[in-house]
DNA sequence: AAAGGGCATAAGCTGGGCTTATGTAAACGG
DNA sequence: CCGTTTACATAAGCCCAGCTTATGCCCTTT
């Protein structure tokens, strides 16, 4: 339990007392002088004790002013430099939070433009799928696939989590040889699926009038956890996997993978959304990377969803 | 030029992350639980940033708040600390600024008795004949001789500075025993005087109705810069000093000094003062002393200003 | 003398910081 | 499962601490 001074008349004498004057105290604080001398009065009058001599028209600190003064000083001092400390840190410093899936597929390619865009903020990254750390305040910004809608936060939509077969381009053939003809969506119940067990596979199926394998639906499979694993696995040619056609256009462009059936694209209704704290929207560097994501996703997003696009 | 946050806001801020409770804080505070609230919100807008995650009925500290709380803490522990240091030290130490004159007749043989009442106050004499020390607050309380008025200043009258030849019981002898009677005032300007260049023996002459012998008065002699140590000279046989009764009636009733002409007493329009600064009259430690000293005077002024008293 | 700079003081205003009252949500207890 | 308790948020309104403005006085400077 603290006994302390009322801080507005420790901070009016701390100035004074510095300033070795009521007026330069005053300006500093962005008051008059007149108010100085009201709260060192109130100062003394609490203490019981003067803190200045008044003489000749200036003021000098009496000995217990000047004993008080360096700690009271030091005390200020800390709390500015606690405070700055903080501000610039925050200000220096943009902390995105994003789920695995889109920092490996998409943002960690593309984030060096924008730290060339902004050299003077430092970037840090990190993966997690807990909102909550947002209100906690452990990141600036999040990027996170859901429904859209978080209370108390506002929410960018970025682009539909959208889904189709993926698959490398060695594996389609080979599917493809074994049939002797053209993978048709259908036969996708009996291909090599890297994560069978995947509920979107059943609605895919269902999306696109195929009839599921319950057996094979059972298949044992991999979990990798999330669609940057399975689309790594894909390429790697270890079978179909559902994938983001968004996430993957680099990967799609480069043949690295290929969409058998680009007509046959299922919406999960859900989406990739930025998130953030509406009473930080307008910090500079939240306001910053807010825009560039935004113009950089409008850019991307109209040929790459085309048709054209899926079909290279 | 500093840039500090409203400090009542900090002050919740650290009470309440102390606490890990805005309610807690609030009762330290002594404030109510939406004042807290109110503060807390209110640098959280200021800094852009969250200080606590408000959850499942409790209020944690964020990243940020608990980087910030340590280094508030410690500087409003110091402002404190320095404070209390500062009243522990006030009222545990009486400074006492007085005459040497006073300080060696008179004072210096009766705080004993003081300190011995208040065993819990360290008493400090200094002598000085500066009164501008208590207004710059070097001195709790001055005992001064003067015609009494200091503005701004409290004053007691402490008895008038009232004085009269006195000698050392020996010095009065030999005087009386080279006339071959009884002394006589008029004798005096001739008789062994220490300081005879002294203004005060030309108005002792003045008010006896003795006319002074110029001649003798601008005899060398010695300056002795204060009353006490003429006293001190006089009881050590070195002829006659002006003296004030009142400071040296123990030595009178010890008879080291003798007074040869009670009735001639003159005074110089002083007084000796309890002077002390105003606003400070009910400190504790200053009240007991006031309260003492004007006792003990009280006490001791009956008998010792009397006639019969002067002499024994 | 006159001008200027510094602090004190009085009077009066104003909005920051408080209180009171109420809402909401979670935890608790029976 | 429901009433009770506890904790924080929020709204509305009040009040006085803390400010400003205006003035005076004192000392120094020119």
């Amino acid at each position: 339990m603290r006994r302390l001074p009322p801080l507005a008349a420790v901070r009016a004498f701390e100035a004074a007392a510095r300033n070795e004057s009521f007026t330069a105290a005053a300006a500093e604080l962005g008051l008059t002088q007149a108010a100085v001398s009201y709260q060192v009065k109130a100062l003394e009058e609490r203490l019981g004790a003067p803190l200045f001599v008044r003489e000749r028209g200036r003021a000098r600190l009496t000995p217990l002013g000047h004993r008080l003064l360096p700690t009271l000083s030091q005390a200020f001092d800390s709390i500015e430099a606690a405070f700055t400390t903080q501000r610039e840190e925050d200000e220096s410093l943009l902390t995105i939070t994003t789920t695995h899936t889109f920092a490996n597929t998409w943002l960690a390619w593309r984030l060096g433009a924008f730290q060339m865009a902004h050299p003077e903020l430092a970037v840090r990254m990190s993966t997690s799928n807990d909102i909550v750390d947002l209100k906690a305040g452990d990141a600036d910004i999040a990027i996170r696939a859901g429904p859209g809608h978080w209370p108390g936060l506002e929410t960018h939509k970025l682009f539909e989590s959208q889904f189709t077969p993926m698959a490398s381009p060695e594996c389609l053939a080979a599917e493809e040889r074994k049939l002797g003809r053209k993978l048709q969506p259908s036969d996708m119940p009996t291909a090599h699926i890297i994560n069978p067990g995947d509920d979107w596979w059943q609605q895919w199926f269902c999306d696109n009038g195929v009839a599921p394998d319950e057996k094979a639906l059972r298949r044992p499979g991999i979990r990798l956890d999330n669609q940057a694993n399975e689309g790594h696995a894909a390429m790697a040619g270890q079978g179909f996997a559902l994938l983001t056609p968004f996430l993957w256009q680099g990967d799609v462009a480069a043949g690295r993978l290929v969409v058998p059936f680009p007509e046959s694209i299922s919406a999960r209704g859900w989406a990739y959304w930025l998130v953030l704290p509406p009473e930080r929207r307008m910090v500079p560097k939240v306001k910053r990377f807010r825009e560039w994501l935004l113009a950089v996703m409008e850019e991307a997003r109209q040929p790459a969803l085309s048709d054209a696009a899926m079909e290279i």
